[in-house]
DNA sequence: GATTGTATATTGTTGCCTAAAAGAACAATT
DNA sequence: AATTGTTCTTTTAGGCAACAATATACAATC
């Protein structure tokens, strides 16, 4: 890609990269929250949902001002200037991907087998051309997704789980034990505001913005849903184990296509469950959403 | 516990640090192993078993020697001086645990609520009196095993997995499920040779043994005991989700006691599971595990 | 009363450097 | 043929400085 002259400074050009990085999270947040033109954005509320404190927002907000996404008055804040499924929104949501270039390259290269198993630092920072920390983070990120893991001495080791072929179909079967038998879990119970949510939710995919989603976009929907489900058991160890599962999926979604037509027939299946749980008979519940991880993979959702 | 003058430099001492902690792994390893006295300590074996080089294997022999427990001649290499259960050998495997004693000490104080659910790294290393290099590989290896997270601005935030009072219950809950699921999966398999090498170990445990061990063995050959079965289903992510589990399960062993006679019952269960498997009807197999996970906690084990 | 604007303290990052640890290759020994 | 002893290179860790990002508290404004 660039210069291999091991010149690797961070590139400051002109606008703040952080910046524009914070300011495609807030455009996300819009788009997953349905937001449209007009609405405030209130610095406190996006700082809740992002998990950070007002100042990094609001750097966030000027950098989406100076992209013509958001119009700002002093002392009352900032409003969204554009909608944020509009193409004029799609360069901001760029500067995230952007971040994620790094990250997706290296899944891609496990996932092909391109790289050995065991790697050290040195090398994946020649390779990727990256700074030790930014290598760091990532492999941060990656070990708390669960697919390396450090060595005891030099070096990292990458877990089997996602190079295997099988991979998809195992977490499939996976899955197919572990959400069933989260919602016939004794306890199980879903309050009737998060059936609301996620019923709107489904619906809205389901009638137009599907078009407009990107696969990550559709992917990260279903993803949430799933989890909002299995967490209704009210035991975290089904939703750790399913975030996890999901987490190493997500590699996968990069290179499947998306089959808008079996995705309809996909978020059907989520509306007719939702149904099924509003009236609380789990037993059912369980049945359906085992029938429904037992379809033929679409797109390599589910 | 020690200085609060904030003067934390690594106290080198005499003896290296790392070669004590190396010499524990080693002996720890042997233990394990069932290993005797007199017999050879092959440095490539150790290194293999260890993910580690032949160099630091080396330090651990030399450091082993210098405590009587190993013996070597040159160019005959190293052999056991010591039986690695008997008294002699416990202050090497002492160094191990103290290495251990931070993350011992963090993982009873969320368990106790001690700590808040969000904190920053500076905080933690006032409290623990450890420098950023420690802590760092501390929290990666606690976010390894998924109590622990990294926000996305500054700080951490556990996992409220782990503080909840009724985690003990959830994983059991937990392993409930996936555990027999994982043996009923179609394509299920145990090789001759794990059973016959489990059955060896529990028999050991079984007879004689479990007096010597520690509450820290005990569990971990629990554990082994469990996800090498789990790994007869082919699938990693049944492996991967119970070694979570385990891995959160083994903050509370360290507060339970042991009751040898609760676990004797416990290690028959595992060696009848073991001659149902031998015969391959893995149906019963299932079952019987199913009913061995909702047996009354034994010391926090099972 | 909620939200934004601003100032300040705290926290984490980065780069550089030296030292230490680990890995790999090969010769020597049994 | 396997294992140990030795050497050499690569890789990582530690500490410290300056710096950038973040959190927090409080005043100002709507």
């Amino acid at each position: 890609m660039s210069s291999s002259d091991g010149s690797r400074q961070r590139s400051d050009k002109n606008g703040s990269e952080r910046a524009e990085h914070l300011a495609g999270l807030i455009m996300a947040l819009a788009r997953r929250e349905g937001m449209k033109t007009g609405d405030r954005l209130i610095e406190q509320r996006l700082a809740d949902a992002l998990d950070l404190s007002r100042a990094p927002i609001r750097l966030g907000l000027k950098a989406l001002e100076a992209a013509g996404l958001a119009r700002g008055e002093p002392h009352r804040g900032f409003v969204l200037a554009k909608n944020p499924t509009s193409g004029a929104a799609q360069p901001a949501l760029a500067a995230v991907r952007r971040n994620e270039q790094v990250y997706a390259t290296i899944a891609g290269d496990v996932l092909a087998s391109r790289l050995p198993a065991d790697v050290t630092e040195a090398e994946l920072m020649r390779r990727y051309d990256v700074t030790r920390a930014e290598l760091q983070r990532l492999l941060g990120r990656i070990a708390a997704e669960g697919w390396i893991a450090r060595l005891p001495g030099y070096g990292w080791r990458f877990a089997e789980t996602v190079s295997s072929p099988e991979a998809q179909t195992q977490a499939k079967a996976f899955r197919a034990v572990i959400e069933p038998a989260a919602i016939a879990q004794p306890g199980f119970a879903l309050p009737q505001e998060v059936i609301v949510r996620l019923r709107e939710r489904q619906q809205r995919v389901f009638k137009g913005e599907l078009e407009k989603m990107t696969i990550g976009e559709i992917f990260h929907s279903g993803c949430e849903f799933h989890e909002e489900i299995i967490r209704g058991a009210g035991n975290p160890f089904f939703l750790e184990a399913l975030r996890r599962v999901n987490s190493i999926r997500r590699l996968f979604a990069y290179r499947s296509f998306a089959d808008r037509d079996g995705m309809r027939r996909h978020v059907r299946d989520h509306l007719r469950l939702l149904d099924v749980l509003e009236t609380q008979r789990y037993a059912e519940a369980a049945k359906l959403m085992a029938r429904h991880l037992q379809r033929p993979l679409v797109a390599g959702l589910s």
